[in-house]
DNA sequence: CGTTTAATTGAGGAAAGTCAAGTGAAGTGG
DNA sequence: CCACTTCACTTGACTTTCCTCAATTAAACG
C-alpha cells in the first residue's frame, strides 16, 4: 500500500509520517464520482486499485474526459487552484482510493523538505503532461493521437510494473474519443484499421499491443 | 512593480522578503527565447512588460503553442516536473521579466504558510487553465475556439486593469491557430466573419470585440 | 521607403463527423 | 444460472467542417 499511495522516493521516516496523514481510504463503485466539479477541494488521493476519469463540462453541458488515472496516480489536484475541484473523478471500474488531507499534507511540506519537493513534483507533472495532451488536441491527426494514447497507458503500465503490451482499458470508446477529442465512431474505426494493420489486437476493452515500433511510427 | 511580479494577496513583510528574493529582472528580444524546451530549470518567472508564448515541440518538429503570458503572469511552472523545461518560452514583442529562483522560493514557502499558499495556486490554477485549454480543443468547433480564445484574452487583461473591449494581441494568426488546433487561415476567416457578424472589429492584431453578449453565445 | 513577413480570400479536396443499422458483451432479475 | 434487457461496439453511407494550395493585399520592421 505504501508503494500505490505515494510511490516515489521518501525516506521510511517520511513514509511513516505521510502513513499517519493518510487518514482512511474509501471505495468508488463502477460509474461514482469521487468528488464533483464544484466541490470544495479538501483532499488529494491516490488511486490504490481500479482506474478513474477526470471529466470537465462546459456551461452547455458538453462534457470532456480530462485525464485517466490508474492505480497507484494521483488525483485530484484539479481543485487545488480555487479551492474548488475544476473537474469530476469517475470511477471506471470498482476502485479505491487513499485520502490524503491536503491541510495535513501542507503542514508536512512545510516541516520535510522532500515531501515539499515531492508535492511540487506532482503539481508540476500533472501541468506538463497537460501540455503534453494539449499537443496531442492540436496538432495530432486521429490515428496519430489512438497511437499516442496507447502508448501512453502501455508506458504507465510498464512503471507500475504490469505488461506493456497488454492491458485492459476500461474507458468505453465514447470516453476515450471524448479524451481524445474526437467520435467514438472514430476511435473504433481507428482500432479495427491498426487491427487490420498488425499494430494491437483489441478485443472490446482488452488490448494487445502487437508491433510497439509501428505504433510509434504511426 | 510589486503588482506586477506576484499580484495577489500577501502582506507587506512578506512582500518585502520576495522582493529580496526577485534577484534580477530580464529582457528578451521579440521573437527570443527566455527559456527553451529541455533548459535546466532554475527559475520561476513573472512577466513584467511586453508578452510571451509557450511553445513545445513534438519528437517530429512539429510545434504547438500552448499558452499565452500576458503582463503580470507566472511563467516557467513548466520546468518544475522534470527539473528542465518541458516547453519554451519566446517573447511576442519586446518583454521585461521578473526572476524568481526556484530553490530560494522553495525556502520561503516553508518559512511562510502564504507563500506555499500562492506558490500552490499558481500550480494549481495553470493545472485548470491547461484542462480547460484541452476542453477547447476537445470539444469546440472553430468558431468556439476563436470566441473563446478572445474572451479569454479580454477578460485577463480587465482583470489586470486594463480595457477588456479593445486590447493588442501579439500572436500571429499563426501562433493563435497554433494554439487553438486550427490552422492561420481558419483563424483569419473566422475573425472576418465575425467582423461581418458585428461581433468584433479586428485590423491586424489590434482587436476590438464590439458585442461580448454575442460573442459568448457563439 | 523598400523588403520581408503577416493576413486575407478563394477554390477544391481530405479527414473526421453524423446518422443509422446491426452485432456483441455485460449487467439484472426471475 | 439462465434469459432478458440494456449498453457498448462495429461498420457503412453520406455530410460537413476544416485543411491545403495558391494568389493577392496589407502591415511591420530595419
Amino acid at each position: 500500500m505504501r508503494a500505490l499511495c505515494m510511490p516515489q522516493g521518501l525516506s521510511p521516516i517520511e513514509l511513516t509520517k505521510l502513513e499517519a496523514l493518510i487518514c482512511s481510504a474509501r471505495s468508488v463503485q463502477r460509474g461514482e464520482a469521487l468528488y464533483r466539479s464544484g466541490d470544495r477541494f479538501d483532499n488529494i488521493y491516490a488511486v490504490r486499485s481500479g482506474s478513474m476519469k477526470t471529466v470537465m463540462a462546459h456551461r452547455d453541458g458538453r462534457e470532456q474526459v480530462t485525464g485517466l488515472r490508474l492505480a497507484g496516480e494521483a488525483l485530484g489536484l484539479d481543485g487545488i487552484g480555487e479551492d474548488v475541484h475544476a473537474c469530476s473523478a469517475v470511477a471506471l471500474e470498482d476502485s479505491t482510493v487513499c485520502i490524503v488531507p491536503y491541510p495535513a499534507l501542507k503542514s508536512l511540506c512545510r516541516e520535510i523538505g522532500s515531501m515539499q519537493d515531492r508535492l511540487h513534483k506532482l503539481l508540476g507533472e500533472q501541468i506538463v503532461r497537460e501540455a503534453g495532451q494539449m499537443m496531442v488536441l492540436g496538432s495530432l491527426s486521429a490515428d496519430e493521437r489512438v497511437a499516442a494514447f496507447l502508448l501512453d497507458v502501455s508506458e504507465r503500465n510498464a512503471r507500475r510494473g504490469y505488461s506493456s503490451a497488454e492491458f485492459n482499458l476500461r474507458m468505453t470508446r465514447e470516453d476515450m474519443g471524448s479524451y481524445l477529442g474526437m467520435t467514438l465512431e472514430t476511435v473504433s474505426r481507428t482500432l479495427s484499421r491498426f487491427q487490420k494493420r498488425g499494430l494491437v489486437d483489441t478485443q472490446g476493452k482488452h488490448i494487445r499491443i502487437v508491433d510497439l515500433e509501428g505504433l510509434q511510427k504511426v
